[in-house]
DNA sequence: CGGTAGCTTGTTGACGTCAACATGTCTAGA
DNA sequence: TCTAGACATGTTGACGTCAACAAGCTACCG
C-alpha cells in the first residue's frame, strides 16, 4: 500500500514561544507543569498554546527522554473471548499507569505463516512487550525478541525465560472435575482444546490427574479447536454415547456446541448429561440450560501482566516467580447428580 | 503509580557505524534498504548491527520524518462483540498498510466519568484517529480533538464533521423484519438496544418503517442494554405474552437471553415464537435453536475505516461520503411460519 | 550599602535519524 | 589523456524537547 506523503508539521514549542514572547524553555516548563514560572507568564504561554493549537510532540519527547511510555502488545487472535477481556484489562491498567498501548497483531498471511509483529517490533517505539499468544504460535513466528527488551508472557508455556502471568488452569480444571464427581458421576469426559495450546493441555492434565487421584477411569479425550462449531461436531459423538453422563468442556464456546448436540440427540441436560464449561463468558448464564462453568478473572490477569512489566521496566530485574490467578466455580443449571 | 526511571539507551546508528568502520549515513542507508551501497560494506554493516543488537529508534525516525506511522484508536468498550471484531480488522488492515495501532481506551473511572483518551490524545504520537465509540459517549467525553488531526468515526451518529464508516443498520433491520413478515407473521415485536445508541435507534426506526410500509401494527418497543441478561429480563415479558409470535432482537446476545426466557416459559421456538438476531456472532449458529440473524461484516467496516483514514492522511481531503457496509440475512432454525 | 539567597527566565547542546549536499573513485568514451 | 557520468561514501544540520547551567532581578540581612 502507498505511503503517505509528508504532512505539514504542527506548531512546536518555538511557535508558542515566539507568540508569547518568551523562550522555548519557559514554554516547556509550562507544558510540563513545572513550578517556578510566574503566574502572568504562565497565563500568557497557555493562551499562546491555545491560540496556535500546540500539542507536545511525542516523538521528540520520547527521543529526549529515552522512554516511549508505551507498551507493545503482541496478540494473535484478537477476537477470542479471553484475549479480548485480557486486552481490555491491559489497556485500562496501562493507561492508568501512564503508558500507551501499541497493538502488534500477528498477521496470519496466507497459510499459517505468522509474521508481522516481530519484524515490526524491531522498530516499534515501545519500552516493553506483553505477549498474548499461545506457545506454538510463538515458536512458529521465529521470535527474535531484541535483547534487553523487557517482556511478560501471558497464557503460554513456561519454556521462555520471561515472567509469566496466567490463570491457574490446573486449579480450574480440578474444580470442574471434582464438582461433577462430587455430584455422584462415575467419571467425567473431557472435551479438550487443541493440542497446540498450552492452556488446553494444562486443563486436560489436571482433569486426568483429578480422576486418577480418585481412582476413576479416564475416558479418551475428544479434541476441539475452542470454537462452538468444533464443540458441536465433537459433541455429537458424546451425545450419541449413553455411557456419557458428565462432560467437562475446556471452554464455554465448545460447551455451547455440545449443548446443541445434546439437544439434537434429545438427551436431557442435566438429567441425562451434566456439562461444565470454562471461562464464564457473559452469555454462559443464558445458555440453555444456563451453564455451570469455571470463571476466569481475565481482568486480573491483564492487570497483573501490566504490573509485572512495569516492575521490570523500573527495576530491570526479572521476577521470574510466575503469577497464577485462581478461578472460581460458578454452578448453574447444567449440572446435577446422575439419574438413578 | 510510579513512573519508571530512565533506562539505558540501546545502541544507535553511531555505535554500529563505529564498529563497522563506516559513517552513520551508510548505516542508515543499509537500515533503510537504500540502493548504492557496496555489497561488502552492506554485509559488514549488517554484521555490526547484529553484533550490537541495533534496532532503529522509532522516536527519532518519527521526529525526523514528521510522521509516526501510527493510528490512534479510541475505544470505549473493548470487549463488546462488534468492537472486538472491528478492532481485529483495523489492526490487520493498519499493519498491512505499514501503520501501527495506538490503543486509547476511555477509562470509565468511578461513575460514568469518561476520561483518558482525549486528554492523552493531546500528546499521543499518532498521525490520525479512528473513533469507535457510540455517540453519547463521545459527547460525555468533552471531546477536544486537536485541529487538523485526521479522524474517522465508526458506528456513530452523523453529527460530527468527520468521515463515517458503518454497517448499514437500516438495511439489516429491514431484512430481519421482512423475513418474519414474509413467513406470515402478523407483525414483529422488537427487543431494542439502549436509547443512547445510534445504531440501536437506526435499527429500531427501520424496523418500524418496514412494518408501517406494509400496513402492520407497530407493537411497543422493549429496550435492553445489549447484554444477554437484559435480553432475558425484558424477554420474560415477551415470553409471557401469547400475542407475540415473532421477535426481532437488536443483537444476538439479547436474542440469547430471549431464547432462554422463552424456554423457561415452555414456548416452542420457532413453533410458538420466531426469533431473529443481529450480528451473527460465531456462537449464534449453536444457540438452541440455532439463531436466524443478520450478519454484520465487521471486518469490512474495520478495513474501510482504515482505508478512509489513510486517504485522509495522504490527501488531507475529507471524503465525507459515508461508507455503508451491507449486511446479510442468515436463516437458521429459530424462525418459521406462525402456527395455525 | 555590600552580600547573598531565592526566584524567574534564557542559552546551549544532545537525544537518533536521514535528506541534502559534498567529496572521492572508477569507467567509458572522445 | 582528458572529461563526463555513475556510483560509493562522508559531512552537516534540523526535526522538537528539555536538563543543565548561566544570568538577571528582587528582597532581606547584618
Amino acid at each position: 500500500m502507498e505511503v503517505g506523503k509528508l504532512r505539514q508539521r504542527g506548531p512546536s514549542i518555538a511557535d508558542v514561544a515566539r507568540l508569547a514572547g518568551v523562550s522555548g524553555q519557559t514554554v516547556s516548563r509550562v507544558a510540563n507543569d513545572r513550578p517556578n514560572v510566574d503566574a502572568g507568564t504562565r497565563d500568557r504561554v497557555l493562551a499562546a498554546m491555545r491560540e496556535v493549537g500546540y500539542r507536545p510532540n511525542g516523538a521528540a519527547r520520547a527521543l529526549r527522554n529515552g522512554q516511549f511510555r508505551s507498551i507493545g502488545l503482541i496478540v494473535f487472535e484478537l477476537s477470542s473471548f479471553g484475549n479480548t477481556r485480557t486486552l481490555d484489562a491491559i489497556g485500562t491498567a496501562a493507561t492508568a499507569a501512564g503508558y500507551g498501548i501499541n497493538l502488534l497483531p500477528l498477521l496470519d498471511a496466507d497459510q499459517g505463516k505468522v509474521t508481522g509483529a516481530f519484524s515490526r517490533l524491531q522498530e516499534q517505539a515501545v519500552d516493553g512487550v506483553i505477549i498474548l499468544i499461545e506457545a506454538h504460535q510463538l515458536d512458529e513466528a521465529e521470535i527474535h525478541l531484541p535483547e534487553g527488551l523487557p517482556v511478560v508472557v501471558v497464557d503460554s508455556s513456561a519454556h521462555y525465560d520471561y515472567p509469566i502471568v496466567d490463570t491457574d488452569q490446573a486449579q480450574g480444571a480440578r474444580l470442574a472435575t471434582e464438582h461433577l464427581l462430587d455430584l455422584g458421576h462415575e467419571t467425567v469426559w473431557h472435551l479438550g482444546g487443541p493440542e497446540s495450546s498450552f492452556a488446553a493441555s494444562r486443563r486436560r492434565r489436571s482433569w486426568e490427574q483429578t480422576l486418577l487421584s480418585r481412582g476413576r477411569v479416564v475416558p479418551p479425550v475428544l479434541v476441539g479447536d475452542w470454537s462452538a462449531t468444533s464443540g458441536y461436531e465433537v459433541g455429537r459423538q458424546l451425545a450419541a454415547d449413553p455411557e456419557v453422563t458428565a462432560v467437562f468442556a475446556a471452554n464455554d464456546a465448545m460447551a455451547l456446541g455440545l449443548l446443541r448436540a445434546l439437544h439434537e440427540e434429545q438427551r436431557a441436560i442435566p438429567g441425562d448429561v451434566s456439562v461444565v464449561g470454562f471461562d464464564d463468558q457473559e452469555s454462559a448464564a443464558h445458555f440453555w440450560p444456563p451453564l455451570t462453568t469455571v470463571r476466569q478473572f481475565f481482568g486480573d490477569v491483564g492487570r497483573r501482566a501490566v504490573e509485572a512489566l512495569i516492575v521490570e521496566l523500573d527495576s530491570h530485574e526479572h521476577h521470574h516467580q510466575p503469577v497464577s490467578v485462581p478461578t472460581e466455580l460458578v454452578i448453574r443449571a447444567s449440572t446435577a447428580p446422575p439419574r438413578s
